[in-house]
DNA sequence: GGGGGCCACTTGTTCAGACAAGCTGGGATC
DNA sequence: GATCCCAGCTTGTCTGAACAAGTGGCCCCC
């Protein structure tokens, strides 16, 4: 693993972090002890420095030492795809169920995000999550027609279809655009999450996309409140130096259309 | 503008790609070409398109040019810290009004979320905040005693506490740590948003730092559903496995303690 | 025509060195 | 004793070079 010298420099240090060698506002040592100390250039120890700052572990200010803001872990962005990926990381028991399935016509906001005509055909797929048991997500998605044959087949207590499509089909996202938002809870939703009609759920839609820009699906998640919160860490400097890394993330509160 | 020179290539490029030249699933020029017109290192190069990349307009793959992502523009997440400085930025009137200005004993979150002792005095501000005249977001404040002497002589209708303290007394939030989710309206919510009680309402409680992480305040905004909405771009990049992160931002949904 | 392999191109990673800009602490000064 | 200034340290930016690894297209062969 760890193909990369920087990947394997910061697993360590985030590692002396959460094991409490470098407590909340300790400074880190300086970017030349470090270089010195795992024999990489200083470019490769911003590198990985940089990749925790982008996790919002560290902070830095030119001139100063850097700064230990936190000792917690906090999982990527990536993972905002799948919720059984979080899940289990999270070390929680999950279960789905397909609920429904069906090829229709793609609906105008279907369409339009899909980039797909108005008249295309897509598949819509309803499903129920548990969490430890408990149904706490309700997600409606529409896969674009290329997509839909890889799913059509899918048992319907598939955990994750994403991880299932990514290794049987070859479809993997790469890009995500989320937005999330309140809504009040609708019959159908209210009757499977048992909760009142009208009551306040967390809202969560997204497109994702392949690595060459190709919509996959659009999809509509809605959370039991109270069973999950998007956490988000963020820092006024930050610019990604040359960490190409990895997901980068821009995000900010947006007016709804 | 003055700042860096990578800062100045990314503001070329990313005008290029929301001025239509580059459309969205096209190649942008290579980083090798684009040092040349620039003459520019690559180094330097990738610094640019990595602050595109944090922001969502492109992606990139090893081997393959980089895409256009989107044409939209994104504001950063620095700026989910100033509801005013988002609302400006997006063109809409922001006004606010305080409504209640208190200091009173730290509840036992408050405390352990800013760090201060059970029994220390916080400075409590009760505000809404109108987004084009209508009232969109109730928002409630605890400062940190060292905070409160700048906060407590500000006039009712100041649009932005941040901006304000920034400027008059050098209190600059550098780093923040966002939670987001949905909750009912209480009977305080429901009569000054003018919605049902026990109606849906967007929460985003958060806590923000100075650049030296020290916490400066902690607070609970609750939006008017359908007037705003959290949006998020997220890139799978680099790690074909699982962990660490996304740059400059590290989000995920959280399980609510 | 279809399949496979080769190759040029592009991005990812790393290095060593240089200067600019901001911070900190200690010493000199008032 | 309080203040100011500076020298040294640390991070931010930039250069030029090199190799590794993945992509895409072209060409050849079957």
């Amino acid at each position: 693993m760890s193909g990369s010298r920087y990947v394997e420099i910061a697993d360590a240090l985030r590692q002396s972090i959460l094991d409490g060698e470098y407590q909340v506002g300790a400074l880190l040592p300086s970017e030349s002890e470090l270089a010195a100390r795992w024999g990489a250039s200083r470019g490769t120890v911003r590198q990985a420095v940089g990749l925790l700052a982008s996790e919002g572990l560290v902070g830095s200010r030119q001139g100063a030492r850097r700064v230990v803001l936190r000792q917690e872990r906090r999982h990527s962005f990536a993972q905002l795809n799948s919720f059984a990926q979080w899940a289990a990381a999270m070390g929680c028991e999950v279960s789905s169920r397909i609920l429904e399935r069906t090829t229709r016509r793609a609906s105008a906001e279907e369409a339009s995000r899909l980039g797909v005509g108005p008249g295309s055909d897509v598949l819509y797929v309803l499903r129920l999550r548990h969490l430890d048991g408990e149904p706490v997500l309700v997600e409606r998605t529409a896969y674009t027609e290329w997509v839909a044959p890889a799913v059509r087949d899918l048992p319907d207590d598939c955990v994750s279809i994403m991880n299932t499509i990514a290794q049987d089909a070859g479809i993997v996202a790469h890009y995500g655009e989320h937005l999330i938002d309140a809504v009040a809870a609708g019959s159908e939703d209210a009757r499977l999450l048992g909760v009142r009609r009208g009551g306040p759920l967390l809202r969560q839609r997204y497109l994702t996309y392949t690595a060459a820009g190709r919509p996959i699906e659009w999809t509509d998640d809605r959370y039991l409140p109270g069973s999950v919160a998007f956490a988000v860490s963020n820092s006024a400097a930050a610019s990604p130096l040359e960490r190409h890394a990895g997901p980068s993330v821009a995000a900010h509160p947006l007016r709804a259309s």
